[in-house]
RNA sequence: GUACCUAUAGCUUAGCUGGAUAAAGCAUUUGGCUACGAACCAAAAGAUCGUGGGUUCAAAUCCCUCUAGGUGCACCA
């Protein structure tokens, strides 16, 4: 569709320049080129109504004029002028067979474009705080991350998944007081991270009442950053016991990290920071701490607090240096809740210092909404925080006994509950525009009918059913000798939309939009598959759809498996 | 107080680099399984696009006011 684009462009610049001595470079006017709202409308459009300003002459006119003059091959069948709209209907004919060949061709391949070439991007995704279970706030980083991660691998870019894991701070210099004070209370062993984070929570309450709790947390903070070995053994253990669970939930998952460089990682290389701000004469101190002001009005980024230790931003500026000289980086994208806009925007600011522009210019934060219940904010200290393994566990039992219900031929009932369990929870997390809060609701997140993941798979495993009763070997048919129908046209043209959808989901960071990209692609071949019989069919018209059904298994796969979402073949 | 984000059908949302009749799913009403999986398809009904202004030939979309909700704003991460 974009050389038929081209196309028209080159034609169009011939009669704007020619017609009414308007120059425009190629680009402009495929930019002005416009999909009509409806397909019955054509397939690109161009409105004249810029035209008329200038022309002093009404749109409806210029667009006839415009039409009278253009000469255009059989690539395009009609265009017809439609108040002030110039409407281009393409010859789908031979555009439709291009398209299912080139998918066909490409295989599981389709959808890869080469336009990274290699290069580094690094995605900051996940990140749980250590010594507490990984709980529901975390997922939506967890796989808007993953997506980010494969999305930019099949732009041709070598992704780079990093877990910067909060594992450093003055909150372990306090649960390291809690532990010591209430460990003889439980049987740790038995769920250290529950137990963990409960004392954390007790601890944290004494200290609200006792302000010198907090003082020797930051003691013991400082200790650990100067490597006392007995606090850190205890810190090891908190990040150990961490580890074990948040594997266990990656996997299920199907998340994989390159590096698990957290927040103690960075410990020893803030000097360097420290250093190269002070040497540039940023660095000043206030108010006890050393800081580096950004503007007038607004309150400066702390770079060390006024007892000496760091602080986060410290480390994030450390994992900017460290992440640039590493991977040398085309782009480092930062994926946490938008609580943290101002955080990283002061961070992206001061890391201007630090490194070349090169650097920092593709510094991108992601932020996305909040999860909150129905019964409201989640909160560790009301005890409403849910656990994403309880929340896990919970949907794949639930999705058991629906599939259950609705009856199955599919042997390993387990499997399949999890795979569509958990795809429906991503699915139904994508699915929303990142930035918006999503109100959790579980039940509302396992519906099966309309908008789902459960819908896709189903729509997957229909075709998946329908090639293999054809007892066609798929691979063996080559050619289409057939003239597609309104439906199949439009799930074609719909097909070649994938390439285009993939990079501008990356662009804008928002998988949403490649949810809805697949949503459409089941709904329309839902529509076709039920308009059209196939196995019936004479050869030609069998083959042919058989071929459609097939390219559109290969989009759904590959789209759900960008997602982070399985695709079984039975149901 | 100030900055940022959000507000579209009963519910959940899409559309937001301005363009043709605001698009889906759920729920409601109705029709379709002796063709390949009905977890499906089709039809009907359902919208003062939070309010009030402004810019424009054209505003859900851009600018301003106000309202409601959310989030951030110096030693937590």
């Amino acid at each position: 569709m974009e050389e038929i684009k081209k196309y028209i462009a080159k034609e169009l610049s011939k009669v704007l320049l020619n017609k009414y001595n308007i120059e425009m470079t190629l680009e402009e006017i495929i930019l002005m080129l416009e999909k009509p709202k409806d397909d019955n409308m054509g397939d690109i459009a161009l409105p004249c109504f810029k035209f008329a300003k200038v022309l002093k002459n009404s749109p409806m006119n210029i667009a006839n004029q415009i039409n009278e003059n253009l000469e255009i091959d059989n690539r395009i069948s009609k265009c017809e002028v439609v108040s002030g709209y110039i409407n281009f209907y393409t010859n789908s004919e031979k555009l439709c067979k291009s398209i299912l060949e080139n998918i066909i061709h490409k295989g599981n391949k389709y959808g890869y474009v080469n336009v990274g070439k290699g290069q580094n991007v690094t995605i900051d995704y996940s990140s749980p705080n250590i010594a507490k279970p990984f709980h529901l706030g975390h997922f939506r980083t967890t796989i808007i991350g993953r997506t980010l991660y494969n999305l930019y691998n099949e732009l041709g870019y070598n992704s780079i998944g990093i877990n910067h894991l909060g594992d450093w701070g003055r909150q372990f210099g306090l649960v390291i007081i809690g532990y010591e004070m209430f460990k003889d209370e439980y049987d740790i062993e038995k769920d250290p991270l529950h137990i963990l984070s409960e004392i954390y929570v007790r601890i944290n309450k004494l200290a609200k009442e006792d302000e010198s709790i907090f003082v020797k947390a930051s003691d013991n903070f400082k200790k650990l950053e100067e490597g006392d070995k007995e606090l850190l053994a205890l810190w090891q253990y908190f990040k150990d016991v961490s580890m074990k669970e948040y594997d266990r939930i990656y996997k299920i998952l199907g998340c994989k990290f390159d590096s698990f460089n957290g927040e103690a990682f960075y410990n020893d290389k803030m000097d360097e920071v420290v250093k190269i701000l002070d040497k540039k004469g940023v660095l000043v101190l206030s108010e006890g701490a050393k800081v580096v002001k950004l503007s007038e009005n607004e309150p400066p980024c702390i770079i060390l607090k006024s007892n000496g230790s760091t602080i986060y931003a410290t480390r994030d500026l450390a994992a900017v240096l460290y992440r640039s000289r590493t991977y040398d980086y085309a782009k480092s994208i930062y994926v946490t809740s938008y609580e943290q806009i101002h955080h990283f925007k002061q961070v992206f600011e001061v890391s201007k210092f630090l490194v070349d522009e090169k650097y920092t210019k593709e510094l991108v934060h992601v932020p996305y909404g909040m999860v909150r219940l129905k019964t409201g904010k989640m909160s560790s200290r009301e005890g409403t925080v849910v656990y994403l393994q309880d929340l896990i566990e919970e949907a794949i039992a639930k999705s058991k006994k629906i599939i259950e219900e609705k009856g199955t031929e599919v042997e390993d009932i387990d499997l399949l509950a999890k795979q569509i369990g958990i795809g429906a929870l991503i699915f139904n997390d994508l699915k929303h525009n990142k930035i918006k809060d999503i109100v959790f609701d579980l039940d509302e997140v396992l519906r099966f009918d309309g908008e789902t993941g459960p819908y896709i798979q189903y729509t997957y495993v229909r075709i998946f059913s329908l090639i293999n009763k054809s007892g066609i070997d798929i691979n063996t048919i080559k050619k289409v000798n057939y003239i597609f129908n309104e439906d199949e046209v439009k799930l074609i043209k719909l097909l070649d939309m994938f390439e285009d959808i993939i990079f501008e989901t990356a662009e804008n960071y928002e998988p949403s939009i490649l949810v809805r990209y697949i949503i459409d692609v089941a709904s329309n071949f839902s529509t076709f598959y039920n308009n059209n019989s196939i196995l019936v069919e004479d050869n030609n018209i069998k083959e042919a759809r058989l071929l459609l059904a097939n390219s559109t298994g290969i989009v759904i796969k590959k789209g759900l498996n960008l997602l982070g979402i399985e695709t079984p073949t039975k149901m």
